[in-house]
RNA sequence: GGGCGCAUAACUCAGCGGUAGAGUGCGUCCUUCACACGGACGAAGUCGCAGGUUCAAUCCCUGCUGCGCCCACCA
């Protein structure tokens, strides 16, 4: 066997292993390995196209990866279904810039074209993201990858949406909508996001009052507005119907000053607030959502005073051509110099914008298709609330249901040309639209017509996301694979898309196949900084997954991150949002996949906010050098071995059984974890049990056995370490892919194994064996150790100084136990000699000192070492510990209630403890004496 | 305006009606033949504040304070 060298290099490891499981296949789902076995499905939520891997996707994808491996090695045929989504908005942009910078538009192109581009792009530099996913090992079945525009996905949408076009679910209608300017496209209202506590202005200015009784009130009419530049849309001024300032203004009318139309006054109780402004409110019916609502209970125009671009059209009048915010500017202007402004105040406010473009939304008034929402939500609500569908963490159970009891119509179409065009035809010559599933209408289904136009728009790039968990099994036709995969067991994502994406497509696999698409939603926080900030390119806090595994210097990362700033400023604000940086030095080292899979795992899922620390990363890279030396050690006492793959029979030693029993444990909690969706439990099992009681202890403990132990206890020892070894590398497995396959495959193994360690079986309970005997009996040897190696600490005794110990206990099993394994504190507490074993006695050897572990008194004798006044402060601080907890015992047992009220285990272990402690404070008072005598 | 969540060791976070935990960091010591990316030992917390329920509260309830997020058409 070659020589393994001394510190684990993951870059040398990781990138072999992952062709290695290509080849063998080991990601594919319905394979004859897996026939006639029960299946497991989770849809992976397909990234967009335009992006590229970040922190958001790594956590998804590992905790995803861990469920589905670990239930692959449990013997499931489990599929984890791949894809990329279309992106709509996101593409097109991307690609509009691409163009811009030819100083083209997709004009120019036309749609053909502009789409040809777009497709050209996508097999360009699209999908980037799914070589990326197979860096951090991602154990998709990559040969059904699907992209939400293949032809077999466009076919899905349009049976989709003729069938719910059939069933009245999906309309036309005209209303004011979310306009996006800058792509120019409609948005959902989930596609709006508003920004709140916005520093604005409250603006005033006066309408005068046509034909006013100047005996009767002022005048004029002051409003007041955060958009003054859309008085060119007032059609009516309302008031409050009880305002006194106002009564002598009902049922007048006011000039505008700049457009030749006259407003009236109106009053509406509903959108008057008396107290706010002047008490008069400009109505706007075109852009503005509540002005809309009141238009329609008066009866008023709706005069859109916008083009399409965000400029003002010809109904602005001699503002026509002035973009919106310039627009504001000019009317303040004009109202100024014809003596109507009446001031502003600064006013906070919130901002509705563009989840995409990040343009301020102009509500405009267009026709749309819609999708009615309400009759879809209430078989969505009551899967979720006779548990068809569980969500985990239930918290969130409160949001879905206030959501989906409160939702609105979806708005459907977008003004884009990246996307699945609608499947509707408008006939030129009757107006009728012919909805079909065919590529292209014929004939119009009412008059029967050839000149037919198709619906320009496009979907919402949601509508065909929502059909994902059926639709990429091979929905609407029946096949093999929807039958066997529908629906998924787990949905994993981000609570951020639980109304995007989670919530519709549950209502959709309820429509349309009678069932919900997935039986348990798990959703994981949101990745953030050390500080606990957003991740953002604005911030310069993003931390690129790539660049932690394989390692890079601050500074390329932080160009990456703020690109426009200089690299001393970047970098300041990047160690600012990474207090655990500052002492890194010049950048990240390469921690490898592993280490980063298993520090996401680490945090709990059920937490809002991941705030990712690289130090911890580093923490975890270290895990994976104690695991790679650990075997390194393992390999040199067992590369000979032939494991049957069962644990040992019978072990006599306590190292082994004891072992034994704390695997047993540790895969328990590893299963119970992932089950649970508590990935940091199971990971946190395994990784104590490694490091502590694999390494820490169990390997410590080997050592006098294989330099002098008996050949049966050698044997014994090998077979216990090979089996344990073996076990919680699989064990390890979901959590570390990469160094698990690449120790595992150096092991020796039970004949008839397979491949790979991603094709072996998840370890059970039955590969260890619980033994509750062996567990108190090490925590005996344990205590001992631990209380020798404390006595010699405190007293500063060189390791290699070798001392007398007596170790003493009323208890003869533990006695018993303490002298079978003599050899072995001996060894970990450095003595002179194998200890001795007594019963407690009032005699001591002479200038030893006496410490208290547990059930077993440690007597180290340190004559010429040891420090009386150093042991004097020790015995006193010991005890004082004792005295506090005791009377604190006593007190509680004093307490009658107590006593009658309490369970009888807590008060049985309450009378035990107190016992124990009083115990303890004899033995610690009669040090005292030894003090005296090692002052001697 | 509604709703949700968080506040535990210097940091990042678990936990829980009955002795406060981990990792990192910190201090002391040790290059003992897997690992110094290591080992041993240790110090460190009125479990945000104020009430209440209970025999017993860090945990349950109420209020407060400070953060964070989501939803919502107050000009």
């Amino acid at each position: 066997m070659e020589e393994l060298s001394k510190a684990y290099e993951p870059a040398d490891v990781e990138p072999r292993w992952y062709k290695y499981w290509l080849d063998l296949g080991v990601f594919k789902a319905g394979t004859e390995r897996s026939a006639g076995k029960p299946t497991y499905v989770i849809p992976m939520p397909p990234p967009n196209v335009t992006g590229s891997l970040h922190m958001g996707h790594a956590l998804g994808c590992t905790f995803q990866d861990v469920l589905i491996r670990h239930k692959r090695m449990q013997g499931y045929d489990a599929l984890w279904q791949p894809g990329i989504d279309h992106a709509g908005i996101s593409t097109q942009v991307v690609v509009e810039r691409l163009l811009k910078r030819e100083g083209k538009t997709r004009h120019d192109l036309g749609r053909d074209a502009f789409i040809a581009r777009v497709w050209q792009w996508k097999e360009q530099s699209g999908g980037r993201i799914s070589q990326q996913l197979q860096i951090i090992g991602c154990s998709a079945d990559w040969e059904r990858s699907r992209f939400t525009m293949d032809p077999d996905m466009s076919a899905a949408v349009r049976e989709a949406f003729v069938r719910l076009h059939e069933d009245g679910l999906i309309y036309r209608a005209t209303r004011l909508v979310n306009w996006d300017v800058e792509s120019q496209t409609v948005l959902s209202d989930l596609e709006v996001e508003i920004e709140e506590n916005v520093q604005g202005e409250l603006y005033e200015f006066a309408y005068a009052v046509i034909d006013a009784d100047p005996t009767a009130g002022a005048a004029e009419l002051v409003v007041a507005t955060t958009r003054p530049e859309t008085m060119l849309g007032d059609t009516a001024v309302a008031v409050h119907p009880d305002d006194p300032r106002y009564t002598h203004l009902h049922g007048k009318k006011l000039k505008h000053p700049f457009v030749d139309r006259e407003v009236p006054v109106i009053t509406d109780a509903v959108l008057v607030d008396m107290a706010f402004g002047t008490g008069a409110v400009k109505v706007t019916p075109a852009h503005d959502f509540n002005d809309f609502a009141t238009g329609k209970r008066h009866g008023l125009e709706e005069l859109n005073i916008f083009n399409f671009d965000g400029t003002m059209n010809a109904q602005g009048g001699e503002f026509a051509g002035l973009e919106r915010f310039k627009a504001r500017k000019a009317v303040k202007k004009r109202l100024a110099e014809l003596g109507l402004e009446r001031g502003a105040k600064a006013h906070k406010m919130t901002l509705p914008r563009s989840q995409r473009t990040n343009s301020i939304v102009e509500p405009m008034i267009s026709t749309q298709w819609f999708m009615k929402m309400a009759p879809l939500a209430e078989p969505a609500l009551q899967a979720v609330r006779d548990g068809r569908v569980k969500i985990v963490p239930e918290e969130w159970v409160k949001t879905y249901e206030y959501w989906l009891t409160n939702i609105q119509d979806w708005c459907i179409s977008r003004q884009l040309w990246w996307g699945h065009q609608i499947p509707a035809f408008h006939c030129q010559d009757c107006a009728h639209v012919t909805v079909t599933r065919e590529d292209t209408a014929k004939a119009c289904s009412k008059c029967g017509s050839s000149k037919l136009v198709q619906d320009p728009d496009v979907l919402d790039t949601w509508f065909s996301s929502q059909l994902w968990p059926f639709a990429t099994l091979g929905w609407p036709a029946q096949t093999p694979d929807l039958a066997r995969y529908y629906p998924a067991a787990d949905m994993e994502t981000g609570y951020d898309i639980i109304f995007f994406w989670v919530a519709r497509m549950i209502m959709m696999g309820l429509y349309f196949m009678g069932d919900v698409p997935f039986k348990r939603v798990l959703l994981h926080g949101m990745v953030v900084d050390e500080t606990g900030d957003k991740m953002s390119k604005v911030k310069g806090n993003t931390l690129d997954p790539l660049d932690l595994i394989h390692g890079a210097s601050f500074e390329t990362m932080v160009q990456k991150a703020l690109p426009d700033a200089p690299v001393a400023e970047a970098l300041t604000k990047f160690k600012k949002s990474y207090p655990s940086t500052a002492q890194m030095g010049k950048g990240f080292p390469a921690y490898g996949t592993d280490a980063l899979r298993m520090t996401l795992c680490s945090y709990s899922p059920q937490a809002k906010r991941i705030a990712l620390s690289p130090a911890r990363v580093d923490g975890y890279r270290k895990f994976c050098n104690k695991v790679y030396n650990a075997t390194r050690f393992a390999l040199t006492y067992i590369k000979d071995e032939k494991p049957s793959g069962k644990p040992p029979e019978n072990p006599k030693l306590l190292l082994n059984r004891w072992l034994l029993s704390r695997l047993s444990a540790a895969v328990t909690g590893s299963t119970a974890g992932i089950d649970d969706y508590r990935l940091d439990d199971g990971a946190k099992a395994l990784y104590g049990f490694f490091w502590d009681e694999l390494c820490n202890w169990f390997v410590e403990m080997t050592k006098p056995i294989f330099t002098d132990g008996s050949p049966e206890a050698q044997a014994e020892t090998r077979a216990t370490l090979v089996h344990c070894l073996e076990v919680v590398l699989r064990a390890l497995h979901p959590y570390m892919p990469f160094i698990t396959e690449e120790l595992w495959q150096l092991l020796p193994k039970a004949v008839g194994h397979p491949a790979s360690i991603a094709l072996a079986s998840y370890p059970t309970a039955a590969d260890g064996r619980t033994d509750a005997e062996a567990e108190s009996q090490m925590g005996w040897l344990t205590a001992a150790i631990s209380g020798a190696r404390t006595v010699r600490s405190e007293h500063g005794i060189k390791f290699s100084q070798r001392v007398p110990v007596e170790l003493r206990s009323a208890d003869a099993v533990v006695r018993q136990v303490l002298s079978d394994n003599s050899p072995m504190i001996q060894f970990l507490a450095s003595t002179d000699g194998p200890p001795t074993v007594a019963e407690p006695s009032t005699q001591r050897p002479r200038g030893s000192t006496l410490n208290v572990a547990g059930d077993v008194e440690v007597l180290v004798t340190l004559k010429g070492h040891i420090d009386p006044a150093k042991e004097s402060e020790r015995i006193d601080r010991e005890v004082n510990h004792v005295v506090k907890d005791i009377e604190v015992m006593q007190k509680k047992l004093a307490n009658q209630n107590f006593v009658a009220n309490a369970p009888t285990d807590v008060l049985s272990e309450a009378r035990a403890r107190l016992d124990s402690l009083k115990q303890q404070k004899t033995r610690l008072e009669a040090g005292r004496e030894l003090v005296k005598e090692l002052s001697e």
